[in-house]
DNA sequence: GAGGTGACTGCGA
DNA sequence: CTCGCAGCCACCT
């Protein structure tokens, strides 16, 4: 159910981040106006199995593109997989070229025009 | 009403 | 260079 919690609103960036494209907790949690609360951005992923629709919670990795929640899966190598998915390069529990597949909600959001 | 938790980040040594 | 600590704020019990 959609509540006017700050979890919707992380949800809402996440399900806009477009397939093969990561972005970080603390991109987010900026975007949203509080970069100093990256946390409370994992902590609604933390929660995203109770969102609807799910949140593609695999193309959320922190601020060194490593894998961080992949041990919040179903399964751990199921986030790789699905990065892999993606067409994303993922080694060492971590996204490859991150730096090029990385995709900022503030930035992209503005070239969307508002 | 109050306390504890947490999938992060940045800075200091 | 790597390791450790403190801050942050909303949700849950």
């Amino acid at each position: 159910m959609e509540r006017d919690t700050f979890f919707d609103k992380v949800y809402a960036v996440a399900r806009k981040i477009p397939a093969g494209r990561v972005t970080s907790y603390g991109a987010i949690a900026q975007y949203l106006g509080m970069k100093g609360s990256s946390r409370m951005v994992g902590y609604a992923m933390n929660a995203c199995g109770t969102a609807y629709p799910p949140v593609p919670a695999h193309r959320v990795v922190n601020r060194n593109g490593m894998l961080s929640g992949k041990h919040h899966f179903p399964t751990e190598n199921l986030m790789q997989q699905m990065l892999e998915s993606e067409g994303l390069c993922v080694e060492d529990d971590k996204v490859a070229d991150f730096r090029r597949a990385f995709w900022d909600p503030s930035l992209e959001m503005e070239a969307l025009e508002e």
